[in-house]
DNA sequence: GATCCTTTCAACCGTTGGGTTGAAAACAAG
DNA sequence: CTTGTTTTCAACCCAACGGTTGAAAGGATC
């Protein structure tokens, strides 16, 4: 599975949105993070997993803390994706409002000319992808 | 399910990823949609059902266009969540760092006042959520 | 060593998800 | 009305998911 996926697929889970949530105020042991669920700590273990997995979260293997912590930079992966497709579809928007201003401008002032192409397909794929 | 829950599981499939990838290029048709799958015709208006009901797409019910549109603005939810704990976080590590550096300047010029609250819990839950 | 807590592994159960097939509606055009 | 396309509905398969139980390792501490 790819990584996007996995981020995705981990957030879809409400339980696992509010260890997230937790998480972004301070790392927190495992037992702490499971306290509020009414579930056993084998599933939180597992939600645990799934987090990790996807980059969202670490845990220092080592012997000292034994804590959870949340790893920003894998948000970063999310929002790039995100913004991109945002961005393009805005973009999108802009152009089509501009290309019925310009059909606005055609109908009142009819035949001004007639040299631009005759790209009325509003909405359509715009070619310059 | 919850709005969220309903979005993130909706990205999480690659099939409808790339689905909104294309879409934010510009709306589409279902069968133009479909076309470079190799799944059929009813997998993918499954896949868009799903897409439909995390209000990540609108298909015009009319008669007339039958086509497909992005939804910007339920991009803005998950966007909203995302930035809140990423922030969250962020600060946390910038203030962690302010106590480190305070922790570090305590060490050097050792006892300079004595004034300030003892919260040296580096780390913990700090509790002005 | 023995004890206690944390973590993991394995099997199982009910539900959901992606996909298929097949058939039935809806709808446009002949 | 009939044909052809688009869309939906229903049943089914198999894999994955969230959760449980039970047991086994790991790691600190006495």
């Amino acid at each position: 599975m790819d990584s996007l996926s996995r981020i995705f697929a981990a957030l879809a889970d409400p339980t696992r949105r509010d260890m997230i949530a937790r998480l972004s105020e301070g790392d927190a042991t495992v037992g702490q993070l499971a306290e509020p669920y009414r579930m056993t700590l084998q599933a939180v273990y597992k939600h645990l997993r799934v987090l990790e997995d996807a980059g969202l979260v670490s845990r220092p293997r080592g012997p000292q803390p034994r804590s959870v912590r949340l790893e920003v930079h894998a948000f970063d992966l999310m929002d790039t994706w995100i913004e991109l497709h945002r961005d393009r579809a805005e973009q999108r928007y802009r152009r089509l409002d501009a290309v019925i201003a310009e059909m606005r401008r055609d109908e009142h002032g009819q035949d001004h000319k007639n040299g631009h192409r005759g790209r009325h397909d509003a909405a359509g794929h715009p070619d310059d992808a």
